[in-house]
DNA sequence: CGCGAGATTGAATCGTCTCAACCGTAGTGG
DNA sequence: CCACTACGGTTGAGACGATTCAATCTCGCG
């Protein structure tokens, strides 16, 4: 872990993203007042489930993985944010972490203070209401997940996320993973050779996986699967 | 469906609910102007996934199964609110609802003005805090579910249910279950012949159950499940 | 070229679902 | 008062899906 300072282009990322890009400059300058910007490799804890932490994460570049630990060491992801995404605002309210999170891979990772945000967030109804759509959108994307954990197979679980990268209208479109297959697994819901198994599956509906590249030839057919 | 009035018990119960039970009697009063109240029976369907609703739900009495629909008829609950919680809130913020929603019991059913209540939000930082924590807990909600279905075996995920129950620092306790075991096994994300089976398992660990009486001998060994 | 990490494949096992049969209790109607 | 039924719950057998562990493959990189 590594102390650095923020940069302009930090400054942009925060601009465009969910949170920060409804605020009026000022206001953001005045929450991002105090925070602290580390980098980190892949693995790298960021905090532990129960841990007491009243901070606000945001993500400037790479990827966090926010996890739940059950027994013999055993994880479940709820959740994985890709750059731009600001989490454990549970935390900050909670009290305590309900959950760990560590670097998926090399990242830059924004600490900002809690408390100032709180007290930001209890004066300014701007704040209040940024926040709240956050919390909204967070709560939907942790429902879709339990969803299609109980209603959907792998394949399907694994033909939805594909679907949600493909840009409406287009019958055949391709893409990059955003990262490892190996995190796609944790984010899904499964083991890293059941994912391999989903991907041969969808082969055969023409769903062509080279590396992080997945090509599909015919969207309907992933639509009914 | 039948149209009620508001009567001053369903106020006490208002009163002491997570969310208006931070509010001052003033502020409550305001935002259930105009609120309809209405009974239903068991199976009702309250709202459809997907339709446009701008409404906030509160549970005077009775119970409401939120859930999300898959192929074939499927259902998985992603949420089950008993008397005295909220839900919809954010169906208010997203424009629709990600899940459909049905009484799973005879219930009443409170509904708030959604415009209201996120003017309210906009104005009043009392109730965009109050909102704000109550989105942190429903989201601690779903994330608990979520991570207990992809941790947990059906008899460990029913040993937590009924941990969670557990009177702390108690050895030897018993409750009755708030629900049908209906209802209990799809909160658990179980079909309710693993419920069933869940609860045979765990006789051999000191629970015994008749009917909806659930009575546990030696809380460690539930723990250590 | 050879190493190593990520990814894939295979085989065995485990856990849950499904479908069907059955049980017990609470109503219902003769 | 006693069948009859309806319903929630339980039990059994079989199928299915995912996990686990081990072996193998692939590709990027020193």
């Amino acid at each position: 872990m590594k102390t650095l300072q923020l940069t302009s282009s930090d400054r942009a990322i925060l601009a465009c993203s969910r949170f920060f890009g409804r605020l009026p400059h000022a206001t953001v300058e005045a929450i991002l007042e105090g925070a602290t910007l580390s980098s980190h490799e892949e693995h790298d804890v960021l905090f532990r489930q129960g841990d007491s932490i009243d901070d606000v994460f945001f993500v400037i570049s790479g990827l966090v993985r926010l996890y739940r630990l059950g027994k013999e060491g055993r994880e479940a992801d709820v959740a994985v944010f890709p750059k731009g995404e600001m989490f454990a605002e549970n935390a900050m309210f909670l009290g305590r972490a309900t959950a760990s999170a560590e670097a998926a891979e090399a990242s830059i990772i924004l600490r900002l203070d809690g408390r100032k945000l709180r007290q930001f967030a209890a004066v300014d109804p701007e704040v209040a209401q940024a926040l709240i759509e956050h919390l909204c959108h967070r709560g939907k994307m942790t429902e879709d997940l339990l969803a299609e954990d109980r209603l959907l197979t792998a394949p399907q679980r694994v033909a939805s996320y594909i679907l949600s990268h493909c840009p409406n209208g287009s019958t055949s479109f391709s893409f990059r993973l955003p990262f490892q297959k190996n995190v796609l697994a944790g984010k899904l819901g499964l083991a890293p050779e059941a994912l391999s198994r989903a991907f041969s599956t969808l082969r055969l509906s023409g769903v062509s996986v080279k590396g992080r590249l997945i090509e599909i030839r015919d969207r309907q057919a992933l639509e009914r699967f």
